[in-house]
DNA sequence: CCTTTATTTTCCGATAATCGGAAAAAATTA
DNA sequence: TAATTTTTTCCGATTATCGGAAAATAAAGG
């Protein structure tokens, strides 16, 4: 990981053995041998003229395997199109990972004053943005608990207050969709919706965001109107893959 | 990688440890013990409720780097889309990562027939489908005949014998553009571009699959123009990123 | 609710792989 | 061609892995 890490940080024009080495404090002989074993597992790719080293596309096969979890990827897809061409604004949709949300697919829309606060890939901690917030208040009552005490200081960060997050969280679930009017970046305004199970817990979650002046009163209900028409939609299409049984055990002597 | 790997190949409702164990033939000690440090590292993920293992979304923010390779990624987003809208058919975005075709990106056209040969991070053998023929034509010359004869083999798994394939690439690179006339699936075009740096050396290939009726003289050739304009497009907009020196060496003393 | 069974987690000694310094080989620059 | 930088190989000391087995935990069946 120390590896793919230094590599996912390096930019576009990969890095030589010796800067890895640099950069990770590792021997010279260590990394040569981690990079063998890597590149033959085709997680690091070796451009042997320029001999640089790259992360291997491998891991593009891997990470479409991983979106597909609860089969969420494939009914996606076109509700987000829709959805960024309604508003014209940026449209993310978000995964947990641990206590993180993670940012999986963007779409920027026409509108020509972009808001790109978050990249494919990002990571937050629950409860900090839009969609971060309203895939944290739609948890199991125990797990938003768990999830609340433990991760304070890493939302503190983020200068978000204990006590103002679960009076959001709260509101949320009331209205629910999540607005985050500029607390992370002043002038950007995002609202974002759960995509939950029949039970009720999110397994996702689509988010808008846009300058203030685009998500003001009577545009900002017509923008969660869609947004909830849009969760709507993934949580019928995909109903099947979302909210098949758990089975924990199978429970039969297996050959 | 043998756990990744099985995750990968599970489909969407995770796998429990035991299950882990029995596909791979390791011991349960220590696929607990890989468990453990992949998650640690958000390679993998833990639903802890249902007890099922995922593969991790870090992967995402890893493939997000690994696809700038190059900095295609930024200027391919906007030709892929328009070349998508022109010819209503499937769009694929293909890399190199050692000696196969990777595709990178799929964009769905209106057309109702679609087709779906390559998903996004499917790799194939070089010389294998248009865009990989039009990735090993664009190759130095060097390079190309040492991939010609280490992947006789692989290619053949796909029916491609090796001269009828030293033809096409001759015709490939005569006509600046590869052409795949049905020979992995029956009734199946495609058409390929490759994305060249200023020295001629293909990075990347865009091509176009449609069924046999839609890809056939006068529209063949006016998909081919799109195909190129869109491949310029790419080479223009990216000219810095794709020419920029190889700096093979820094040669001065550092701190 | 209690028993049975499946599954996860911990423990630990034998084994095997890693680590990293150092030297050799290869590649690039001046 | 000589001087550097970088990559690759070598090898002994160290350390982590392996995997069997047992303990702990969790679920299923009555």
């Amino acid at each position: 990981m120390a590896v793919l890490d230094i590599l996912k940080a390096s930019g576009t024009h990969g890095l030589r053995q010796t800067d890895i080495v640099e950069a990770s404090g590792l021997g010279g002989a260590v990394v040569h041998r981690l990079l063998t074993g890597l590149v033959a597992h085709g997680l690091v790719d070796h451009n042997v003229e320029t001999n640089r080293f790259f992360l291997g596309l491998k891991l593009v096969s891997l990470t479409a395997a991983a979106l597909d979890r609860y089969g969420i990827a494939r009914f996606a897809d076109g509700p987000l199109d829709q959805l960024m061409r309604e508003t014209e604004d940026t449209v993310y949709l978000s995964l947990i990972s641990g206590d993180d949300s993670v940012c999986v697919d963007r779409r920027e829309g026409s509108f020509p004053i972009r808001t790109l606060t978050l990249n494919v890939g990002d990571a937050r901690p629950l409860g900090v943005g839009a969609g971060s917030m309203a895939l944290l208040a739609f948890q199991d009552d125990g797990v938003r608990q768990d999830i609340l005490e433990r991760d304070l200081d890493r939302r503190q960060n983020y200068g978000i207050a204990d006590d103002w997050l679960r009076d959001a969280l709260d509101r949320t679930r009331e209205a629910g969709f999540a607005l985050n009017d500029g607390q992370i970046i002043q002038g950007m305004f995002a609202v974002g919706v759960p995509v939950c199970r029949s039970n009720g817990t999110a397994v996702a979650a689509l988010s808008v965001a846009a300058i203030s002046d685009r998500l003001s009163d009577e545009r900002l209900s017509r923008v969660v109107t869609l947004l909830k028409s849009a969760a709507a939609t993934i949580e019928e299409t995909g109903a099947e893959v979302l909210n098949s049984p758990i089975v924990k055990r199978y429970n039969q002597k297996r050959t």
